[in-house]
RNA sequence: GGGCGGUUAGCUCAGUUGGUUAGAGCGCCUGCCUUACAAGCAGGAAGUCGGGGGUUCGAGUCCCUCACUGCCCACCA
């Protein structure tokens, strides 16, 4: 092991090395591999108990590395919500990637066949933004290029930008299979996304139709519901007069936020029952500047109409109707046959329709419209009105409602499957909450627009034919009309949404339309991971769409494929937003996104990696905090310098002819899929490593585990271990963060290293086979710790891994070793407590030290007073509580001196004069005298209390009963010590 | 207008099915350059668990209510 580790760890100086080697040496691809047995009967729904898997399977090839197939092992293969092509890596994804990262790694070192597929999405509306962007700082349009030379030079800027995201990832460490790596406009994607389009349509579920989309006016395209952002604003509310035909001097009173649309009224509509409208119902309207501003006298005829849609108390309780720019007219003028006039065009300027205002932009014409009527004095009022108003996801322009046609999907069949899928359990949301979200959506879902007037993106596989009019949908590129067979065929132009495509990812990454073998072997997946802004969008749609075209799959053996098993993948885990330190959402024009390589940068991937690990607890934001960073980077630091220690004290034992062999260790570690519990690992009392290489004692029996440390160490090793795995299983990276973290600093180094220092004796007269023995715990339980660590830590543990092993290792990677499962065996409660009791001690001792104002390196004698088995434990650890609380002697003495420490095992004194500050030392007594008589008052409350005593159960009670009896000694002991003090 | 969260130490957050004394990190105070680590070690102070009411032998945890706050969805002109 080399003892040459700089003082401090320098992320810096290790980090891309690794990056660069786990890519170099293919560490995370899964083989392919031939067909294997159908497993799906026996597949475990939830990935739960996939560590636990008892499987028996040997490898046979003796290899550790790489990943093995086997039939018996798990699959755990997830999706990377594919990454826009524009995209640059921001925290959201470095959270997304953390967790994901975490659980292949964990997978995969627990013996499961992990695959984590990566790709990225052509994002159609944006990728053509940014080309119409670089066109436009040439002075060009997508125009002058033309429709064949814009898409090419749209996969120029995706060949030359696309992948920035993608190194930007492989700098994180992702342990990703990159030879999967896929693109959502690969050829084999496109062949599949236009063989479901041509399903679908051919199922009747995708049809073409006018209908009032949103239409951004800038993107000049129409978008889905989703892809508008309802913002609220201040506008007016404009109340105007509409002349009734025939009589003069009569008038109805509309109400309207949007003045210009008028032009396009076709009616005004009234409820049915509201009595101020009576006397107007079946007559006529006559629709102010329809002739325009000068000419009242070819003023269009409008009808007042009823529907009892109409709010009585909204406005006037009369809205004009103009269905080409308005859902709810639109919905209106349907019901009630009217015609619709288009008046803005898909640039949001006025038609011709629009007569005199025809050329104006909407928000010219709303002026113009409003001093027109004004001047006619048909303005009765303009109050100001809060308003919800819509604007394009991509670039934030006000949509416009637009009558249009457009491609839809027919999505209530599809929705009703995938409530089905949720509601029977075939798929589980953690939170638990968002299932109730997604219901609501689904079950208040609309029709799906699905074209996009872009360039960008795959185009509608739809041909117009030029004599019958008709449409003519195919896989390949027809040469004729299905209906009359002419040869005179137009492309449709459209392209589809991008999330038509992506939708379908979880069955068409695996070769669908094709049954192949990989799709038996790999779907559905186990997991997704995703924010919550992309439930609707991706998630939701996945389910609808897996659920519809896999149901009609076989399953690998033939049967027929229930929703169960059509589902896109079994478990949904929705993670946490991060935000920015002050808890506002990270946006640019806010000016506060943290570039998540920036920090990586400063603190090292593993911390930042960290970070969010431990505050990634479900349901809740992470405000991102550097602090936290710092505070993980010492940890990295502290794990480090354990390393460098552990690493120079095996030299040392090399120079004293203590020979350190790994190879037991390794053996232990030693990944063998699908029978991770039948276990190599030391027993108890029986240290697996270097105990067959002791330096000339091949007899002699192997050193046993019999010190506290060791025993305790273990211990702890395991339960934390145990409690690791639970966390993980149930998305918990906090708490496995936090269990790590208090184990590797607050226990083995805290405790166990400053113990095992006492053991580590190199010396001649030192039993050699003593110092081996603790040698070896150490070194076991700091290799199984940096497994342990390894998911959350990938760099800095594979870095100290390699070196441990002097660059010779058991495997290519950490990663590739096992996963540490708990020995139940090994985990002791007693010696736990034991050891306990011994901190207590130790910290008691620390405190009156330091109370008393004894010298830091000063060493003074204690008296204690303690049970038998309390005594026993102190007088045979007296070397530990020496040096750990610079004690000399350890009497016990008949009666305790004043000023004892007090605690249910033992009092203790130091032996020092005291400088001690009597107030303040009143004042901590007085406190404690409070604190339990508080507590005894509590306690002998409960116990007189009979409902308690009946009803609690018997551990609560006796807990109680002890704790009191220990009350009683502890508030005897406290009142004298601060009796004595005042006297 | 519907729906879902949050409110615990100065700050950021944990707290599992109600159960003995509510925890951590950072910050703060005190003392230490103790040969792995000053990105460190040791000790310490600090919380009426948002307010009120209820259920219970027992409530940070369950119910009701109020306040503040965040988010999602929605066609009210």
């Amino acid at each position: 092991m080399p003892q040459d580790l700089p003082k401090a760890y320098d992320p810096a100086a290790i980090e891309d090395h690794w990056a660069e080697y786990w890519v170099r040496e293919r560490i995370f691809e899964l083989a392919p591999q031939p067909a294997i047995p159908p497993e799906s009967s026996n597949v475990d729904p939830s990935p739960d108990s996939a560590p636990e898997s008892p499987g028996t399977q040997p490898r046979g090839d003796g290899a550790l590395d790489g990943q093995a197939n086997s039939p018996a092992q798990r699959n755990f293969t997830m999706l990377l919500p594919p990454p826009n092509v524009t995209g640059r890596l921001h925290m959201g994804h470095m959270l997304n990637q953390t967790e994901m990262d975490i659980l292949t790694r964990w997978h995969r070192m627990s013996g499961d066949r992990a695959l984590w597929i990566p790709g990225t999405d052509h994002a159609s509306i944006a990728t053509q933004m940014m080309v119409e962007r670089q066109l436009a700082t040439e002075g060009l349009s997508r125009h002058d290029l033309g429709r064949e030379a814009f898409v090419e030079r749209a996969w120029k800027w995706k060949q030359h930008y696309g992948g920035a995201i993608l190194e930007q990832m492989k700098r994180l460490g992702v342990s990703v299979d990159w030879s999967r790596l896929y693109f959502t406009m690969d050829e084999r994607l496109n062949v599949a996304v236009r063989e479901a389009f041509v399903r679908l349509y051919e199922q009747g579920l995708i049809y073409r139709g006018a209908y009032i989309v949103n239409w951004c006016p800038r993107c000049q395209t129409a978008i889905s519901d989703l892809e508008v952002v309802h913002e609220e604003q201040a506008g007016k509310l404009y109340e105007f007069s509409y002349p009734v035909e025939g009589e003069p001097g009569s008038f109805l009173n509309i109400a309207t936020t949007r003045p210009e649309t008028m032009l396009g009224d076709v009616a005004v509509a009234v409820h049915p029952d509201d009595e101020r409208y009576t006397h107007l119902h079946g007559r006529h309207l006559l629709l102010p500047l329809s002739g325009g501003p000068g000419d009242h006298s070819t003023n269009r005829r409008i009808p007042v109409i009823t529907d009892a849609w109409v709010s009585r108390d909204f406005g006037t309780g009369a809205v004009k109707v103009t269905p080409a720019h308005d859902p709810n007219d639109f919905a209106l003028g349907k019901r009630h046959n009217l015609p619709s006039i288009t008046v803005l065009d898909e640039s949001a300027h006025m038609t011709a329709a629009a007569g005199a205002y025809a050329g104006l932009d909407r928000y010219e014409a709303r002026a113009r419209v409003v001093a027109d009527l004004d001047a006619l004095g048909l303005v009765v009022s303009i109050k100001d009105h809060l308003n919800s108003i819509g604007k394009c996801d991509r670039c934030g322009t006000v949509v416009e409602p637009l009558l249009s046609t457009q491609w839809f999907l027919k999505i209530q069949p599809l929705a009703d499957k995938a409530i089905q899928a949720v509601e029977e359990g075939h798929i589980r949301f953690t939170p638990e909450q968002y299932s109730k979200t997604y219901f609501q959506w689904m079950r208040n879902i609309y029709d799906w627009c699905i074209s996009r007037q872009l360039w960008w993106g795959q185009r509608i596989p739809a041909w117009f034919c030029d004599s019958c009019h008709e449409i003519t949908v195919s896989r390949q590129d027809p040469s004729a009309c299905s209906h009359c067979g002419s040869a005179a065929l137009t492309q449709e132009k459209d392209v589809l949404d991008t999330w038509f495509s992506s939708g379908l990812l979880p069955f068409t990454l695996f070769g669908w339309p094709e049954h192949t073998t990989a799709m038996d072997r790999l779907y559905p997946t186990q997991l997704l991971i995703t924010g919550f802004d992309i439930l609707f969008f991706w998630v939701a749609r996945m389910i609808m769409l897996s659920c519809h075209f896999m149901l009609d799959v076989p399953m690998p053996d033939g049967s027929a494929r229930t929703l169960a098993d059509a589902v896109p993948f079994r478990e949904v885990y929705i993670h946490a937003l991060v935000r920015a330190a002050n808890r506002e959402k990270m946006s640019k024009t806010k000016g506060n996104v943290i570039d998540p390589i920036g920090i990586v940068e400063r603190f090292g991937t593993d911390a930042v990696r960290f970070t969010l690990a431990s505050m990634a607890s479900p349901g809740t934001d992470i405000a991102f905090s550097e602090a936290r960073t710092e505070g993980y980077r010492a940890f990295a630091n502290k794990i480090w310098n354990a390393a460098r220690f552990i690493f120079m004290n095996v030299e040392r034992a090399k120079e004293a002819g203590i020979p350190v062999d790994l190879s037991e260790l390794a053996a232990s570690s030693e990944l063998k899929p699908g029978a991770l519990a039948s276990s190599a690992e030391s027993k108890p009392g029986a240290p697996s490593i270097a105990s067959s290489a002791m330096s000339g004692s091949e007899s002699a029996p192997p050193p046993r585990l019999t010190s506290i440390e060791s025993r305790w160490i273990q211990s702890r090793f395991n339960q934390t271990a145990a409690d690791v795995n639970q966390a993980l299983k149930d998305y918990r990276f906090d708490e496995a963060a936090n269990l790590i973290y208090q184990f590797f600093w607050g226990e083995f180094c805290d405790w166990y290293l400053e113990i095992v220092k006492l053991r580590l004796d190199f010396t001649d007269r030192a039993d050699k086979q003593a110092t081996a023995a603790a040698l070896n715990t150490l070194l076991e339980v700091f290799e199984a710790a940096l497994r342990l660590l390894s998911p959350f830590m990938p760099f800095l543990t594979e870095e100290i891994w390699h070196a441990f092993y002097n660059n010779n290792p058991p495997a290519r990677s950490i990663a590739l070793t096992r996963y540490p499962q708990p020995m139940p065996e090994l985990i002791c409660p007693n010696i736990d407590s034991e050891m306990t009791i011994l901190q207590d001690l130790i910290t008691a001792v620390r405190t009156a030290r330091k109370e008393a104002g004894v010298e830091e390196k000063a060493v003074v004698p204690i008296l204690m007073r303690a049970a038998a088995d309390e005594r026993e434990l102190f007088e045979s650890n007296h070397d530990i509580i020496s040096k750990l609380a610079r004690v000399s002697t350890l009497d016990f003495p008949n009666t305790m001196p004043e000023g004892a420490r007090s605690n249910p095992s033992f009092d203790v004194a130091i032996v020092y004069k005291r400088t001690v500050d009597i107030p303040a030392e009143r004042d901590r007594l007085t406190k404690e005298v409070a604190r339990y008589e508080k507590e005894q008052t509590n306690a002998q409350r409960q116990l007189a209390n009979e409902s308690f005593l009946a009803k609690a159960p018997a551990p609560v009670i006796e807990g109680i009963r002890r704790r009191a009896a220990e009350l009683i000694v502890l508030l005897e002991k406290t009142r004298s010590a601060l009796d004595s003090l005042n006297t």
